[in-house]
DNA sequence: ATACTATGGTACG
DNA sequence: CGTACCATAGTAT
């Protein structure tokens, strides 16, 4: 179809629009693209092919939680927090802090 | 067409 | 609050 742009080409133009100390979550994007894409979006993630030139480690869960990284988790932690975002860390699980305030609008 | 997945939501304890 | 199970959407092979 003309599908100028694969959905993942989407995401990653979105991606670039979230300035640092913001997060956005994967459903917010998936609603974005028009749709419950999901998994889509992290699937655009892991296909990425400049996992730094696409902030991918600004995305996170809607409940919270971290998620995954393409260079592992615990560095989109730091970078998470690197860039002034609070993150709730127990033992060994991370959760960002005052989701809903952080969460950028597009 | 099938399998896999960086998820989300609801349910249960 | 934490864990479990199911449903949904899109990509890759």
């Amino acid at each position: 179809m003309d599908s100028n742009k694969s959905f993942n080409e989407k995401c990653y133009s979105l991606l670039m629009q979230i300035p640092r100390g913001k997060v956005v979550t994967y459903a917010d994007i998936a609603h974005h693209l028009g749709g419950k894409a999901y998994q889509a979006v992290g699937n655009a993630m892991a296909s990425n092919p400049t996992p730094i030139i696409v902030p991918c480690h600004r995305v996170v869960n809607s409940n919270g939680a971290i998620g995954k990284f393409a260079l592992g988790t615990a560095k989109k932690i730091a970078l998470l927090k690197e860039e002034g975002i609070l993150i709730d860390e127990h033992k060994d699980s991370a959760k960002i802090v005052n989701l809903d305030k952080q969460r950028h609008t597009f």
